[in-house]
DNA sequence: TCGCTTGTCTAGCGGTGCTAGGATCGAATC
DNA sequence: GATTCGATCCTAGCACCGCTAGACAAGCGA
């Protein structure tokens, strides 16, 4: 039994390696550069190794989606949590969401802008997305307002940022004034 | 002259064509559809007479994008003056925007997704983009409330329909409460 | 009719994601 | 300890990508 515990501890090994090269790579380089030639090379095997772990390049993506979906959920819980009041609360969300797309955006990249082959929004959507978006159900769902859904404004809450975060890092949206930006639609959307 | 003229005609006459056929190809089956090669048998020329008009792929994106901007201010510009009172013209040209992304998803990745190496956000922004962010300034600065900056506010405005546009499209977003989502957006966003 | 410019094509470069098939290595058996 | 045998990994190659050099032909002005 050791001996197979071994390996099977050897190849989980492996495959959060490759993860987290091509992670490293993508926020260094951008998602372009990550192919599977560089990847394997970084982690010092041939390419045929990668598709004995992942289907694909998707998939590889997908993982590192995973990743950042579980941070993400960890970076918004703590900074609601430090904070008083749905008000607080709420703006302090905006500010770790906005913050980790900024200073993620390869890891953004595979949750949102690429295909990473995951599901969504349906019952086989995995834990940690469906885990991230709870993370924002917690605090906005206090502030929908009466008869507002919690979970549909969320939604529309979270589009908002998305919006936010991927017009401002591709250059459609002057990057000077973000904070205003948020103060703006904390204003407006939540019901304080 | 006239020989000139005939094959300067001759020569926009073709690069509309490329143009469309990009545009055409892309909706069909998706911007990774769209390779040089295929567009040149569509077009029924060699791969190089592409590059006679365009320095690159990425520059036929930018193309397809900037007809789109057009498009997209006559939408939103048409179904705006067709509606009475601000609400009804804030809520007309939510529905406009999230219909033209939704109808014509290629040139919405093209002006938005995609690198069509198009200058945003500053002087030297081409005119179709800045009019399309002039049509939305028209109706959303009425509604920005006082004290509130009519431009930052159609920022943020713009920002949640292109979340809301992104997010739907991916399947982050259950599309059944599409309808649901523009209402809320409007009531709480718009100054009314 | 000739020379020349202008335009177009064929062919090819270095790169991509992905895979078939052979070599090698290590564990289990005799 | 030698031998078998299966798992594991690599070399080599496929079809395709964006892009370009250089050959070639067509149509213009002289």
């Amino acid at each position: 039994m050791s001996v197979q515990e071994r390996k099977e501890r050897e190849r989980a090994g492996r495959e959060r390696l490759i993860v987290a090269t091509a992670r490293e790579l993508a926020e260094q380089q951008g998602w372009d550069a990550v192919t599977t030639r560089r990847l394997a090379e970084r982690i010092e095997y041939s390419q045929p190794v990668l598709y004995s772990h992942f289907r694909g390049k998707r998939e590889i993506i997908g993982a590192v989606a995973l990743q950042g979906a579980a941070e993400m959920a960890m970076a918004v819980r703590a900074a609601t949590s430090a904070a008083d009041g749905p008000r607080a609360r709420v703006t302090a969300l905006a500010r770790a969401y906005l913050d980790y797309a900024e200073s993620n955006p390869a890891v953004y990249d595979a949750m949102f802008q690429l295909d990473g082959g995951l599901a969504f929004a349906n019952e086989d959507t995995p834990e940690p997305l469906k885990d991230a978006f709870a993370a924002l159900l917690e605090s906005l769902g206090e502030v929908a307002g009466d008869g507002v859904h919690p979970g549909l404004f969320t939604e529309v809450f979270w589009a908002a940022l998305h919006g936010l975060a991927t017009l401002t890092r591709a250059g459609r949206l002057p990057p000077e004034d973000a904070e205003r930006r948020v103060e703006l639609l904390v204003d407006r959307l939540a019901m304080l």
